[in-house]
RNA sequence: GGCCCCUUCGUCUAGCGGUCUAGGACACUGCCCUUUCACGGCGGCAACACGGGUUCGAGUCCCGUAGGGGUCACCA
């Protein structure tokens, strides 16, 4: 049985590299029937763990990505919290110390930056020599009588190499005498990371660790953990990172401004900020932006969508097959085709797979997804959204990339348009007889007396055209901008059905009479 | 700097010794469609980092070089 985790330390946000790690490491477990873990290391963290878990909660449940076991669901291996799983740490690292892994040392921090400044200043690097380790206990009290309190510290070997078979790396060898002497309990008595991360991991019954390359370097001493406490070793997969736009470097919500001058990357943010604006959402917090996966559930992105090109970031199935359902994703994927080099995060990509999902969604459900935008922008309230609203919908079509896209279509649910000024110009003031045609068209439209809908207004408009003895194009240009106040929009014929009749006649004389 | 990892179009990638004058997708771009925009259709531009081997034959294997990146805490 394949058990996976995904270990997040409760930051308030869920970076999009991470989500794509947990979407692999979902991906494994529920393709094999297997597990998938939540574990919180919040080992170092603050006091507001709770609300700072919360976001990250809630983005996996956004995205869909469940867990078997962790918060909330809780499980037989409880707590998942690190911070409450510290018996279980001091007991490992007592018994490395009882068996000779580890050693007491009682070197201050103040000792310790003395031997890096000496070090530095002989252009040496830093390297542990054991200086104030603790042979027996004799030595140890000797040192507590001076006042010193011990860490304990990982007693590494100083010869021979650690071989880790990485399933995406393949081999990847260490020689030990390379490895400092890591710290793995501080003078309070908490442990640290690695030490709780290998212990964790194997008290869980975690089989496959899969995590990004970053933790590579780290792999050895965990290993060193592992085998030194007994423990049979999980396998081990490092994913490259996701590198930031257009660039190689891992992808970091600290270089927005940097990623700010990536044209693509400002696009979205900004086409983002928009949208949240004219909702009245927040958008000044540092978690509004496109490297946190929340802001892609606040502007009405689709979570498939997301998946589907996280996906690819890094692993393909054949190089032809691009749009994955989540099933299909589940029954595809493999560690085998992943890749070994950082897949840098492209904003437009992900847009476009995000349009084609918005746009494969059946009718119903893309206007269950507007309605919202709508009503937090004021144009609709809950219960009026009806007929009205969805021919709305269904007018845009594609032009609607995420639902936040409704709110380009305000026109149909103010009162007063505003002119886009170029448009204004160039169709309705530039034109010599423009504003004389759109109030013989008012005119023309309010003496018919039937039913206004698509069929109607394109019969009246062609007949008016004949009448004037003037093309389609001589009067629907000016009519666009006068009724919707922009140059570029849907077909003018469902716009001017679902505006109504009195809002076409109404606009149209306004614009003419417009300076 | 030490250690480790990586290297095919701008970007994501296919390629697991001959089928590669290197395929697909996004982006860009030309034409067509067209009441605008979007969509769609048909084209186009564009890559094996470099140098040595191995081999009849190398994008594919090996070794160097260069470049990029990660990591080096009593952080996770």
């Amino acid at each position: 049985m394949i058990r996976t985790r995904f270990a997040p330390s409760p930051t308030g946000y869920l970076h999009i590299g991470g989500v794509r790690t947990a979407l692999f490491n979902w991906l494994l477990a529920r393709q094999s029937g297997g597990q998938f873990i939540l574990r919180i290391d919040d080992t170092d963290a603050g006091r507001n763990v709770a609300e700072a878990l919360q976001p990250i909660l809630d983005g996996f449940k956004w995205l869909g990505m469940d867990w078997d076991e962790g918060p909330e669901v809780g499980g037989p291996h409880e707590p998942y919290y690190q911070s409450q799983r510290s018996e279980l740490h001091q007991a490992a690292a007592a018994k490395l110390l009882a068996s000779g892994h580890a050693y007491r040392d009682y070197a201050s921090a103040d000792d310790l930056q003395a031997l890096r400044t000496e070090a530095e200043k002989k252009g040496e690097r830093f390297f542990y020599d054991r200086r104030f380790m603790a042979e027996d206990d004799a030595a140890a009290a000797k040192y507590e009588a001076e006042g010193r309190v011990a860490t304990i510290r990982l007693k590494m070997p100083r010869e021979g190499e650690c071989v880790i078979n990485d399933l995406i790396r393949g081999e990847v060898r260490v020689q030990w005498a390379t490895e400092q002497d890591h710290v793995i309990q501080r003078a309070d008595g908490s442990c640290i990371y690695h030490l709780a991360s290998a212990v964790d991991d194997h008290d869980l019954q975690i089989t496959h660790i899969v995590r990004a390359e970053e933790h590579l370097p780290n792999t050895a001493r965990q290993i060193f953990i592992l085998e030194s406490l007994g423990y049979e070793l999980p396998q081990f997969a490092h994913l490259p990172y996701v590198a930031e736009p257009s660039g190689t470097a891992k992808l970091s919500k600290r270089k927005l401004s940097k990623y700010e001058k990536n044209k693509d990357f400002a696009n979205l943010l900004s086409h983002g900020r928009s949208i949240a604006e004219r909702c009245g959402f927040e958008t000044s917090a540092d978690t509004f932006n496109p490297v946190i996966v929340d802001f892609y559930r606040e502007i009405g992105f689709d979570a498939d969508a997301i998946l589907n090109y996280l996906v690819l970031l890094g692993w393909s199935l054949d190089g032809e097959t691009e749009k994955f359902t989540v099933d299909e994703m589940i029954k595809h994927f493999s560690l085998d085709r992943v890749n070994k080099a950082p897949a840098s995060f492209d904003p437009q990509k992900l847009l476009s797979f995000q349009g084609d999902a918005f746009a494969a969604l059946s009718l119903e459900t893309r206007v269950d997804r507007c309605r919202p935008f709508a009503v937090a922008a004021g144009f609709i309230t809950e219960e009026a959204a009806g007929q009205n609203f969805a021919a709305i919908v269904d007018g845009a079509g594609d032009r609607i990339k995420m639902a936040g896209d409704i709110l380009d279509f305000d026109y149909f649910f103010k009162d007063d348009i505003a002119y886009e000024e170029k448009a204004f110009q160039k169709r309705i003031n530039k034109p010599e007889n423009a504003r004389e045609l759109l109030v013989k068209l008012a005119d023309f439209l309010e003496s018919d007396s039937s039913d206004f809908d698509v069929d109607r207004s394109k019969a009246l408009v062609e007949e008016f055209c004949t009448n004037e003895s003037i093309e389609l194009k001589d009067i629907i240009h000016a009519l666009r901008v006068a009724t919707t106040g922009t140059a570029a929009g849907f077909g003018m014929f469902e716009t001017l059905a679902i505006l109504g009749k009195d809002k076409v006649v109404a606009r149209s004389r306004d614009a003419a009479a417009k300076r």
